[in-house]
DNA sequence: CGCAGGGGTTGACACGTTTTAATGACTTGG
DNA sequence: CCAAGTCATTAAAACGTGTCAACCCCTGCG
């Protein structure tokens, strides 16, 4: 009975899974179609077939095969997720939103990172495309090649995360970054500083344009030309580039104050700064941008910019899944959420210091 | 000349993303067979023949069909990594290895994450297996289940991650977690500790039971018993459980030394033992495990024991692929690297103290 | 001039699933 | 007891690509 080979096999079952649908129908004493039905529409099939095929199922170890129910369907029922730094919480974060909404709603993520690459984004995205994916969630690399329009044109739906768009043609989920830029370094003025540098990553993204443009648009208010902001521009947005920033930054005058472009950065710049006898807040004042989790535990806890991460995520997968189960009738959506300003001790003092 | 429905189109081109090889075929008044050749062999066309079909797939858009060709080659070229946290940086730092390894040599990588839910592993291996994955890399979340072997015996190529096994039938790739756990009890004990906490995580997790067998051994070696380690389980492995860990630590008396089964729960308990006014390491050591980034930045610089992270992803992968690019010569290894102590700050005291 | 050989191209089929229209069995009401 | 349904199941036709044997045409050699 349970030896699945003894039935007269007309078909041989060739290796392990390669069983197909049909070899199931065999072993069940029913057609085809039928295991397609216990598959997919359960309740149109009689108790007793059903039984006889789901037990046939699992003796052969039967396993769907994707790409046939794919090419068949012509679509898949996977979203990519498309982030640009899979070492950034910041993204990982979000990629929990996007993983536990997209779970909820019965679809599948792809996650890939393009670590800020543009050719990297545009082999990923391409491998998305020959999947058929659903749609895509995408945090770009900048503004430019636009790859995402190409996809959208190719009726794939988009929406982009971590990233306005004027166009009211597509969906965007965001969080103000010049309001984060200038909320960090307005609050490193009121806190006495003057001489303010921001260490950014690559201008080319968006998020360091940003955040750059709040940061000159606190010190206008302030009554501060843009050449009061000495800016120290690295190669990339983690600890090791905030390092290498801050041994800049001693090479020549300590600023009063620092504001760095994400913690990854300010973490690297603060363990710099303790190992030359720089004090934080005493000397320098030091504030990031993001909020993760390790910036309270870090030496000095870390001043920052929170965002609403993880909602993030599951708002832009909300999006993007109303789009694909209703293309018709779908109205794009920009969210736009305000950064919160995490005042710890890292930026604490100044004008507070006089007293001790 | 550049109006794609201009040529007499007895196909119809339908909404784009719907453009088939067919299509490309007509456009280039060739056969579907020769597109296939361009995109397969393009040595074997003719450079006037390939030209004009490349011509044609730009202007029609044009993008393969993955399902239809992993259905036809039975197989796809892409292989599954399946993780425990994707919040933790050490398997961030894993999955780098592999996708750079992978991508060097031409496949894709889908990523998962279990979030140490049996459930969650489950259903995105079913998912993987749907999609015909070449091979899967997979840190599973216990011994039992053993949701590999089932791949395996469907025919997938499986290496197990992070985790190492006895079987000779399988590839694996891990780093000696007891030897670790002894290293890092056994330099608590040197540094005079006699009465030393572990805090861990679920104890299914073979991480988190081979590293307290290595602290037992530890203990052992010194002439204590085991009653000599005061076991702290929390139900995760990240900063929030740590606090929680270090806040039931501090209901009782505190021990000397404190190890944790890794580096976010490390963070966790100093947070708490800082804010509760504990001095690290005056009043207790503390240990971490696996180096992430962020522990030579945290408030004390956290001791912890180093892992060689993002090479166990490449020769993962290495393993992986071999095993994929030819199946039958393929020797099956188990590879084990051994961990290195790093001290820093947080552990260094104790028997020195007296001096100062 | 005829023929062998080979490079270049073609056409048809197979991959495994889903779907649709049609078939068969079985119930109900007249 | 038959007609008209209802319900469960089936057979066959797609989806888009890759492969393979067959075919055509051109060149070079006898």
């Amino acid at each position: 009975m349970s030896t699945p080979s003894g039935g007269g096999a007309k078909v041989p079952l060739p290796r392990a899974g390669t069983v197909g649908i049909k070899h199931v129908a065999q072993h069940a004493g029913v057609s085809p179609g039928t295991v397609s039905n216990v598959l997919n529409r359960p309740e149109r099939v009689a108790p007793a077939t059903r039984a006889r095929v789901e037990r046939a199922i699992r003796e052969l170890g039967f396993v769907r095969n994707g790409s046939a129910s794919t090419l068949r369907a012509g679509q898949s029922s996977s979203i990519g997720l498309m982030i640009l730094d899979l070492g950034n919480p910041f993204f990982t974060d979000v990629a929990r939103g996007v993983e536990d909404v997209a779970s909820e709603r019965g679809y599948a993520v792809i996650l890939a990172s393009s670590g800020g690459s543009h050719d990297k984004e545009r082999r990923n995205l391409t491998v998305l495309a020959e999947q058929r994916v659903r749609g895509v969630l995408i945090t770009p690399v900048d503004q430019e090649g636009d790859q995402a329009e190409l996809l959208r044109r190719r009726g794939v739906a988009v929406v982009l995360l971590d990233h306005p768009t004027p166009r009211a043609n597509q969906c965007s989920v965001a969080v103000d970054d010049v309001a984060g830029g200038e909320l960090a370094v307005g609050h490193l003025l009121e806190q006495g500083a003057r001489d303010v540098a921001m260490v950014t990553g690559p201008s080319v993204l968006r998020q360091c344009a940003d955040r750059r443009k709040g940061a000159l648009r606190a010190l206008r208010a302030a009554g501060l030309g843009r050449d009061a902001l000495r800016e120290v521009a690295v190669p990339a947005m983690n600890a090791r580039a905030g390092q290498e920033a801050a041994q800049r930054l001693l090479e020549g005058d300590l600023p009063d104050a620092i504001f760095c472009a994400n913690d990854l950065l300010a973490l690297g710049v603060l363990r710099v700064l303790l190992q030359a006898g720089v004090k934080v807040p005493g000397d320098v004042a030091l504030i990031g941008y993001d909020d993760i989790e390790f910036t309270a535990a870090a030496a000095v806890p870390l001043s920052s910019v929170r965002q609403p991460t993880y909602q993030l995520g599951r708002i832009a997968t909300d999006l993007l899944l109303d789009e694909c189960d209703n293309p018709s009738g779908h109205a794009h959506q920009q969210v736009m959420f305000q950064p919160e300003l995490v005042v710890r001790e890292s930026s604490r003092q100044l004008i507070a210091q006089p007293e001790g």
